[in-house]
DNA sequence: AATTTATTATTGATATATCAATAATAAATT
DNA sequence: AATTTATTATTGATATATCAATAATAAATT
């Protein structure tokens, strides 16, 4: 193994293997004109899991930007996907939930996102998915 | 384990991973004041491997649109960090060439990157590497 | 209670990501 | 050799990433 390959890459491969399985989702997404990105669809699933949400906590969760979060909501609000519920006796944050069309959006692709994740990890044992999951995040500490 | 945390999903850990860590290396970056980004790196390290490589190849190396590439590079250009070489009988590529300050500039910054590179893998056995390595190229073949 | 500090969301600026369309031209075909 | 096809780099449009600055206001301190 050459030193100099950048192949040879741990962080480079982990890259590489983040930005394929994206394309070959985003893909798919096209290919059935779904009409958003995987970054939208992500966002769409935190709000999701936690019914309501503020943008601070979302941001956190996806590990972007607040500022990201700002502009992707605004589509996703456009789309009638989402809405920004005012909280009562606080006039600083909102309450990002699904509206019913996100709720069935969700609903109705999730089988679809199930087997992306299901064909990322076709012939791994239950052994070696727990063991990629503990170095993942020993790097996720290690640059933390 | 429950089926609808975002958490458990390995593709989620693998960009959330990815994510930390170019944090970590830009954070670097701008500490001792760089001025480069984490893919503007990147993009010079390729050309420095490969001596002079096209524009086309640097894109399918960094796994990037060959759109996003011209603009990297026209910025690279202005920093005096590579240039765009014509090449004789071919009127439709250019060979990307480091400068001499391009060269002096990777070789000076080689060191740190190391480290970092270290640094992600720090505590990991050499089998550990080894496996990690196999399993982030098995979802890349499932996934392409 | 008044003041200070910290937090949240937004906007502007600049870089990157991707698709589609285009110009130039190299390579393949007839 | 002339024509067709494929390839390469670029530009425009739109989405995302990040930092810095800002406004609003909640929380903490005096």
């Amino acid at each position: 193994m050459a030193g100099g390959n950048i192949e040879d890459v741990i962080l480079f491969q982990i890259d590489k293997t983040s930005k394929i399985s994206k394309k070959y989702s985003q893909k798919e997404f096209d290919r059935i004109n779904l009409g958003i990105t995987i970054e939208q669809w992500i966002l769409l699933k935190i709000i999701e899991e936690f019914e309501h949400i503020s943008q601070k906590e979302l941001a956190d969760k996806s590990l972007r930007d607040p500022a990201s979060i700002t502009r992707t909501l605004d589509i996703l609000e456009k789309k009638q996907l989402l809405l920004r519920e005012p909280i009562p006796n606080n006039r600083r944050q909102y309450n990002i939930k699904l509206t019913s069309k996100g709720i069935a959006f969700v609903k109705k692709h999730m089988k679809m996102i199930k087997e992306h994740r299901k064909k990322s990890i076709e012939g791994f044992s239950t052994e070696e998915v727990k063991l990629l999951r503990s170095l993942l995040l020993k790097i996720q500490q290690n640059m933390s």
